[in-house]
DNA sequence: GTCTATAGAGCGATAGAC
DNA sequence: GTCTATCGCTCTATAGAC
């Protein structure tokens, strides 16, 4: 369905869909170049509008992105509670498997906690942004606490623990370091959530 | 003594000495702007000379990245190694350090493995950056080894743990993400260097 | 709402003077 | 070995036609 908008090989979008289009391309642009690769103008160029049709839809490239960034927490956010109801009962399974979720989601999607926290939107204030930022940290937050950690700062800690593990296979696989032994994306994602149960396991004791 | 090549306030270096200042203030500028946000322009304007004068002494950018990138390499073994012996008799407590160790040193030099291992300077084939990527990965699974992990492949995905969980900690950091409960860069340092024994206990059961 | 055209900036890299 | 000057490219963003 997000074809209908964009087009599966970037046809031009219909008129009155470009702000959409631009928003669902923005997401391929990211999961290529990253956020530092990422220009307005080369979005323009796939979708085969001009430069500056975009700027009728976002005051400039960090409105736009700062658009991106609260979808991609708002979907992050889904994914996320998606992936521990399905880890089953166990609070342990669950965080695993949200660090695990959170490595192909970013892998496929593109953009994760390095946008969403981006230091370059910060400026903008953006309430959208900020409401689904906190909506993530909020989902993260009450799953650490069911795993037993009830002192929030604690919790915090082991959240960040997690978080920079997954964030570092992603990060370390965009840059090729994982060549070695990797097979697949998913194959990123599984030893992803073994690194996460063993880091979980290492902090019960 | 590399001020006495760069000079502490960026003075212009001295006829002959461009290419090592070139060298010395890429770290710098590495670790401010990253990666992606290095120019040679940029470099030379710091060392106040013209933009042509680093083409005197490198051929391109992706050469000047290469050098820096070898030296690189060879500064962060010399400084796991240090850091490994300083750790004491115990090869769990030296492979915690050791990714303490890359933390800290990356925080403060700007180039980790990120830019040693970085996908475009692959096709340049450097000999000179080949061999001190290795001489770093060697290290690193000697210590590895060192630490029960006999089976070459396990002792592979151990380090590759440690340094994912180790790498995030610097990426998340440059994001602002870790800014909720961040003091110092020694602070990062200390937190890694914590999640680290934690994943490797976690391991060792 | 989209276009063409353009201003203004930064970068990589080269030519030729000194 | 360093300079000035310049080319060609990409990018952000705006003005004005349609």
């Amino acid at each position: 369905m997000t074809e209908a908008v964009a087009g599966a090989g970037n046809e031009r979008p219909a008129r009155g869909q470009l702000r959409a289009a631009l928003i669902v391309e923005s997401f391929a642009l990211l999961s290529e170049k990253g956020m530092a690769g990422f220009s307005v103008a080369e979005l323009a160029r796939r979708l085969k509008v001009s430069t500056a049709a975009p700027y009728r839809h976002f005051r400039n490239r960090e409105a736009l992105l700062a658009v991106v960034a609260a979808q991609a927490a708002d979907e992050l956010t889904r994914t996320m509670e998606t992936a521990a109801s399905a880890a089953g009962p166990d609070p342990v399974d669950r965080l695993a498997a949200t660090a695990g979720a959170y490595v192909r989601h970013v892998s496929d999607r593109g953009a994760g906690l390095d946008v969403i926290f981006a230091r370059e939107l910060r400026p903008l204030r953006d309430a959208d942004l900020a409401r689904a930022g906190r909506g993530l940290m909020t989902l993260l937050l009450d799953l650490a606490r069911q795993a037993g950690h009830r002192d929030p700062s604690r919790a915090l800690l082991l959240l960040e623990q997690l978080f920079c593990l997954a964030h570092g296979y992603i990060t370390l696989d965009a840059a090729d370091f994982l060549t070695f032994s990797r097979h697949s994306p998913e194959d990123v994602a599984t030893r992803a959530t073994d690194a996460a149960t063993a880091l979980l396991r290492g902090n019960a004791t």
